[in-house]
RNA sequence: GGCCCCGUAGCUCAGCGGAUAGAGCGGCAGACUUCGAAUCUGCGUGCGGAGGUUCGACUCCUCCCGGGGCCA
């Protein structure tokens, strides 16, 4: 979904050729402001020359408003340059956005569920959880930027071997005994022991705390223990099969490499019944997409949620589960292992604590969920003075300085006859935002708006060191890209988490 | 042994069928009496390898090599 003045042009060449029109920005100055690769792929279509299709794709575009030129290039590309007017209309429409600028692109609204993080509470979080959070999170506000309704679950395994153990370790610290074997250490136990209180609930309390400060805002905690899974097994009778004594779930039915036990030959449930009763739960409160957002080393869950889903008599299609890359620790270039038992971690709180939320945020969402990520932890503080988000910070700040420096001058969206190729740049790249929205919520990929950012203050920061925006022949003008700039780094700023400025 | 993800510039990463593959960091050389220099300008023999599909492949398919993970 582009922007109204590039989708009307769009539109424009459509008529009778076969094909969608999509026009993209070439990556050299002389085949336009737009191109479009439109007669190449009609030709097969058309079973037609791509030149002949070109050309009358040419001689269309020359009639349709906004269009100051248009060329044919071979093999067939068709490449268009803009009218000041154009200009001025793609402005107007991002001005008269407002905020709203580049959202709404959900055809159906959906009630959407995104469960992230959901760490055990037997441990502050570790900047592992914070890769979920920060990814999760942003995928959660391109969603409802989008305009669907999104609720963030964080889910508490608050049952099993784990949790006691480290109830019996907190003990342990009280009565100043080692913790028991495979228990767990660090510093954080022993504070833990000098606090009154159950050690899993304080621990979940801190985590709610953490996910607070980095911005993260959890609407519904749900814990293990107040699962019903009595109800959710009885509610898959007939839909199960008996082998060995035990209770199945036919979980290849969705790609699971083998079927999954649901209730043991002794008749104790699996995690798989508490997982059931989990999904039934969701869908109990009328969530029509469930997300969840995984480490990659929970890809073998995905078959058995869909299968879980398709067993409630739901579309498996409405799971859809995320899968990021782990996070790998460095220090000084060699590999650091992390063990909560050990209280060998990073904690996202001396993250946050060492370069701060806003640059945490930024370089956890920075790079595509698909690609591992290494952190070194002492290069952290160095790198974090480097990075881009101060940059685009500051272009946000620019402008806001610019914009109080203005006093009483009315931004105006009507062009000069002759537009500055810094300003034909910005404008361009401003229409582009809607798209890398539209494009980032398709594919789950919130990294799309730091690379968008930096290019948009990449553009900015070049505008203003070549042109007065004050007191300047076009004053009027340029206050309004000024502002549309302002707003569109702000909006992609938090589209991540991250706060846009005024001052730095 | 089966399955998932990843190999792009010295480093960290964009690029998801288009034209001469980009950005940040690091390095070198320049630009502040002017709206904020946390800025700007210039400098780059890189897509792991081999086949295939296509008018066109970093992008899609197959195999191989290398790294990470899950299951057995």
């Amino acid at each position: 979904m582009p922007a109204e003045a590039i989708a009307r042009i769009e539109r424009g060449l459509e008529d009778g050729l076969g094909v969608q029109v999509t026009l993209e920005r070439p990556g050299q100055a002389e085949h336009g402001d737009y191109a479009t690769n439109a007669a190449l792929r009609a030709a097969p279509v058309k079973r037609r020359p791509p030149m002949e299709i070109a050309e009358e794709l040419r001689t269309a575009a020359t009639s349709v408003s906004g269009v100051a030129e248009a060329q044919v290039a071979p093999p067939g590309f068709l490449n268009l340059w803009m009218s000041p007017a154009w200009y001025g209309e793609a402005l107007a429409e991002i001005l008269g956005a407002g905020s709203e600028y580049g959202s709404g692109s959900a055809a159906v609204t959906e009630r959407t569920q995104v469960e992230l993080v959901s760490a055990n509470p037997t441990g502050p979080l570790t900047v592992a959880s914070a890769r979920n959070g920060a990814y999760g999170d942003s995928v959660g506000r391109l969603l409802e930027f989008a305009g669907h309704d999104v609720a963030r679950e964080h889910y508490v395994n608050d049952t099993g071997t784990q949790i006691d153990l480290f109830r019996e370790s907190v003990d342990a610290r009280k009565r100043g005994e080692e913790p028991p074997e495979g228990g767990y250490a660090g510093d954080y136990v022993a504070r833990l022991a000098d606090l009154e209180g159950d050690p899993v609930e304080l621990m979940v309390g801190e985590i709610r705390a953490t996910l607070e400060r980095f911005r993260v805002h959890v609407d519904d905690w749900v814990l293990e223990s107040m699962l019903d899974v009595d109800s959710a097994l009885a509610r898959l009778e007939g839909r199960t099969f008996e082998q060995d004594g035990a209770v199945w779930l036919r979980t290849t039915d969705f790609g699971d490499d083998k079927d999954r036990v649901l209730i043991r030959a002794d008749g104790r449930p699996t995690y798989l019944a508490r997982d059931a009763a989990h999904t039934l739960w969701k869908f109990e409160r009328g969530f029509e997409r469930l997300i969840y957002v995984l480490g990659a080393d929970h890809h073998g869950y995905i078959a058995r949620l869909k299968a879980l889903a398709a067993a409630f008599g739901h579309d498996p299609e409405a799971v859809e589960v995320l899968i990021y890359q782990l996070v790998h620790l460095t220090e000084g270039g060699a590999a650091r292992q992390m063990s909560k038992r050990r209280g060998d971690v990073v904690f996202l709180e001396e993250l946050i604590d060492e370069i701060g939320i806003d640059a945490a945020r930024w370089y956890l969402v920075r790079s595509s969920h698909e690609q591992p990520m290494d952190i070194d932890v002492d290069l952290a503080r160095e790198k974090s003075e480097k990075n881009p988000v101060y940059y685009v910070q500051y272009a946000h700040a620019r402008i806001a300085g610019i914009l109080r420096n203005a006093g009483d001058a009315r931004p105006l969206s009507e062009p000069p006859p002759e537009l500055e190729p810094e300003e034909r740049e910005l404008v361009k790249r401003l229409a582009e935002f809607p798209g890398v929205v539209a494009e980032a919520i398709e594919r789950r990929g919130p990294h799309a708006l730091p690379v968008y950012a930096i290019r948009l203050a990449d553009d900015f920061h070049r505008f203003y060191h070549r042109h007065r925006v004050l007191e300047s022949d076009t004053e009027p003008f340029r206050l309004a890209l000024c502002g549309a700039t302002r707003s569109v780094i702000a909006r992609a700023l938090d589209l991540i988490g991250v706060e846009a400025p005024e001052r730095m």
